[in-house]
RNA sequence: GGAGAGCUGGCAGAGUGGUUGAAUGCACCAGUCUUGAAAACUGGCAGGCGUUUAUAGCGUCUCGGGGGUUCGAAUCCCCCGCUCUCCGCCA
């Protein structure tokens, strides 16, 4: 959420903070009259509540000295009638005033996160900023297969008959497939358990709606994810939304940040408008595995903690032996909440190109607003402030048992196990 | 699924229609005392919104969430959520 303190407010220099943003807006592939509308909203709320405040201030005051009258046994009958006119008056006033605010709430709701000010501009992927690249392309002497044609030929991945039982995007592992991503899942929790710090958590993987307004998929993103007949419940398209809710509606303390969390979990996306993409493979499936990193951190660590989590999720690559190129994306091609973006993408020798793995954001205090995530300092009179919070994939575990198949292949159509994982895979050294 | 009890400030816990945003205790912060600490004592200590230069003042809202009754609701009524106890079922 876009504070609107701010969006109604100056710089320094005198300049509009709507000016400023309506710039980003329209950066992001925006429209500038959303933002009109938001403070025109906001100046109809802020009327409502003058005069339901005034109003109610009125109220208030007769019927404090109603009730001492009353307690003296004065008559006061005469005085009823005016009082329970002004009583339906206020009641009229605080539904204008409620509208009011629950509509500028709304609007504002829908406005995207301010990017960064090192966020490159452009209106694209194309456009993304490669900031640093990671290992080679695998030197293959034949003509390398992609992950299904492997999968298939292996008897690892099944997609025909996930067909039959789930629908299309869905798949089977199998095997030493299924082994492989249990590995993998293992792995990288014990990289970011032991190695960086973050506690390990298995959070719920059906969320309410207010959880998914929190981290900014609802109220915009709202068909992208699975709903629950019969209840106000939703498969989470993302750890990242019930471990960041974890401290939704709390004032933490501020010597107990930063909070760091991994969490490996099944995610879940309709994938509603991106029909006819990826439908081969295991790239764009309803589920899939992720491990996902999440920090709520102080404001003035932010950048900083987010750069860091950015190397803790570039480290399972690393460790995987697996090239991989971070780009920062640009204003066009970040999402809705993110403040910067890093994607991390992977190289496929079978897709010759380079796929996202994983995607690291920095939040700022967006999520926080909204999910009001806020800490406190023990200093006297010091007021509770909204943290920032930060998450990315830690990797994305189908993904990256992709990456493992296809640049781990032999020309048999076999694949050797990355010396990282084989004390994960209980001695299997090669999957065929 | 059935029956009952509850949900109040960071925590514990009073309060059942009229200056109650809320007693008290703990925690926390500031200070006095002390060589220092502890103890004791003194004072402070919820958040949102609006107005405002203001983390001053004033107004307003908030006692799980939403609605209702009333001149007036933490207190009465209805709906929803959650927690606990007992029974049933169950990995």
């Amino acid at each position: 959420m876009i504070d609107i303190k701010w969006l109604t407010s100056e710089s320094e220099e005198g300049v509009p903070h709507h000016e400023v943003y309506k710039t980003a807006l329209i950066n992001r592939g925006g429209e500038a009259k959303d933002v009109e509308k938001v403070l025109e909203l906001n100046k109809k709320r802020k009327d409502a509540i003058l005069s339901f405040d005034s109003k109610k201030a009125e109220q208030n005051a007769a019927s404090k000295e109603f009730g001492q009258a009353k307690k003296q046994g004065d008559d006061t009958s005469k005085v009823l009638e005016k009082m329970q006119s002004l009583s339906k008056e206020v009641k009229d006033l605080e539904k204008v005033s409620h509208e009011a605010q629950e509509e500028m709430n709304y609007a504002l709701s829908c406005l995207p996160n301010m990017t960064a000010p090192d966020v490159p501009v452009g209106s694209s992927e194309e456009d993304n900023v490669v900031v640093s690249t990671y290992g080679e392309k695998p030197n293959l002497s034949f003509k390398p297969l992609e992950h299904w044609e492997l999968g298939e030929k292996s008897g690892t991945i099944d997609f025909e008959r996930a067909g039959k039982v789930a629908g299309a995007r869905f798949a089977f592992l199998k095997g030493a497939g299924a082994r492989l991503e249990r590995a993998l899942i293992q792995f990288m929790l014990d990289v970011h358990t032991q190695k960086n710090g973050y506690v390990e958590m298995i959070p719920p993987l059906i969320v309410n709606s207010n959880s998914l307004y929190g981290t900014s998929q609802f109220p915009k993103f709202k068909e992208d994810v699975f709903a629950i007949n019969g209840r106000d419940g939703y498969l989470i398209p993302t750890a990242e939304v019930p471990v960041t809710n974890y401290v939704a509606n709390e004032i933490l303390k501020e010597e107990e940040l930063p909070l760091k969390f991994a969490a490996y979990t099944p995610c879940f996306r309709s994938e509603a408008g991106s029909h006819g993409r990826d439908t081969k493979g295991l790239i764009r499936q309803h589920q899939f595995n992720k491990v996902e990193l999440v920090k709520i951190t102080h404001p003035d660590e932010s950048e900083k903690e987010h750069e860091a989590l950015l190397s803790d999720a570039e480290r399972i690559l690393k460790d995987l032996g697996l090239h991989f190129q971070t780009v920062s994306l640009c204003t066009g091609d970040i999402g809705f909440g993110a403040k910067k973006c890093y994607d991390i993408n992977v190289w496929l020798p079978g897709q010759s190109s380079f796929r996202e793995i994983s995607s690291c954001s920095n939040f700022g205090d967006f999520q926080a607003r909204r999910a009001n995530i806020r800490f406190k300092s023990n200093v006297a009179k010091s007021k509770p402030r909204f943290a920032h919070t930060i998450n990315g994939s830690g990797l994305a575990v189908g993904r990256t048992l992709i990456a493992i198949y296809e640049n781990y292949q032999n020309e048999d159509g076999s694949i050797t196990v990355p010396d990282a994982l084989i004390p994960y895979m209980g001695g299997v050294t090669k999957i065929s």
